[in-house]
DNA sequence: ATAGTTACTGACTCACAGGTCAGTAACGGA
DNA sequence: TCCGTTACTGACCTGTGAGTCAGTAACTAT
């Protein structure tokens, strides 16, 4: 009695086939990935693939959402539910989502994003509505009531509130490109800039 | 007498292809880019753009080399000879350089580097030695002259001058993935930044 | 003029990868 | 156990674009 060839499982097949999507793309870029690869990565042939995504393009865009969701839902979460106070907040969960994201798989989304965003109209303005926009009000709030509660004063960083995250794309991006040659410690340089905010923002005891 | 189909012109070719090459490469990327569009925009045969560079990849490493060195050596050789305190430099002309690359064709390189930066290491490793590490460099002295004169404290930007350029590679990237929906001021914001490190770093008169 | 040199052309080749579809086999129901 | 449904396969088709090369015409030297 032999091995069957292959099982059905219509539900799995998606999720399967964007996660080896996502390990392709961040190996080899969207262009130079063959969907043939992502299917056998899948243990799935080209074929079962096109039943579920009509084109490649289609497959990309499915992998950027399936991600990115999931991530910026949680932030932005904790942004508005916290009790900690405005500065705990940066120094702590801030912080740590922040240092995490130039190690973390997400950050070949940003490659992804830099790369063939421009070919994509549409899903540039998805990530604009889902992730920017939210995110970006999100820090706003943040700032804002730090004002309100005198822990902050008005700043700059109200009107920009994405002062706060330059560092981030920074480092990310040095990761990438200079993975071979890099040896910037992303830690303590997304650390002296939360720093540098806090002390030019910080209320003076007067 | 009719009108000669072409002129032989070997000497100013390369130049011609180059900056074809930038314009087509700035609106489809480098993938998507035909060579004979690059070709057809230098008016010029497929065949001779061949003579000049052996393959796409080969002109793609000779259009960021081209554009990308003399604009660097300015600005080193600027902070080198300048006669300007640290401070009136950074207000002056490296706030005037930081603005202008989000709106300067440079920003299509950075986007090149970052898209296709991965399957060139030899390109990489060219761009480290010749930009990233002698930039950092005349930045660092920058820093560490403004604290030898007394203009500065010591700060974290004597470890990471990278801190400085964040928001340009930021307002760059939101320029060019963003185009559709931006309202952001790269003016003020890369304004804003360089207000706040100037802030947390200049010496309080004691 | 004319012959020699070489910058230049453009039709061609060919590998490659996105997308299709006729057929196959896994599974569920009777 | 057989039949119907459909998830799944993989050989095939086809457009495309990188790279070639035999031929052509612009220039040069004599």
């Amino acid at each position: 009695m032999a091995e069957p060839r292959f099982q059905r499982r219509k539900e799995d097949r998606p999720a399967e086939i964007t996660q080896a999507a996502l390990e392709a793309f961040a190996e080899k870029g969207y262009a130079a990935t063959k969907v043939d690869d992502v299917a056998k990565r899948a243990g799935v042939s080209k074929g079962l693939l096109y039943l579920y995504f009509k084109t490649k393009e289609d497959l990309f865009k499915a992998v950027i959402r399936s991600i990115v969701s999931p991530r910026i839902d949680a932030l932005i979460n904790n942004i508005e539910e916290t009790d900690l106070s405005a500065e705990e907040f940066l120094r702590g969960p801030f912080l740590t989502f922040a240092k995490s994201i130039p190690k973390s798989p997400v950050r070949i989304l940003i490659r992804l994003m830099i790369a063939e965003g421009p070919k994509h109209p549409d899903l540039v303005k998805w990530y604009w509505d889902n992730v920017v926009s939210r995110a970006t009000k999100a820090l706003r709030s943040l700032f804002d009531k730090g004002v309100e509660n005198g822990e902050f004063r008005e700043s700059a960083l109200n009107e920009f509130p994405h002062l706060l995250v330059t560092p981030v794309f920074f480092s990310t991006i040095f990761t990438i490109v200079f993975k071979q040659q890099m040896t910037l410690d992303t830690d303590r340089f997304i650390e002296a800039h939360v720093d540098m905010v806090l002390g030019s923002i910080k209320a003076e005891a007067e």
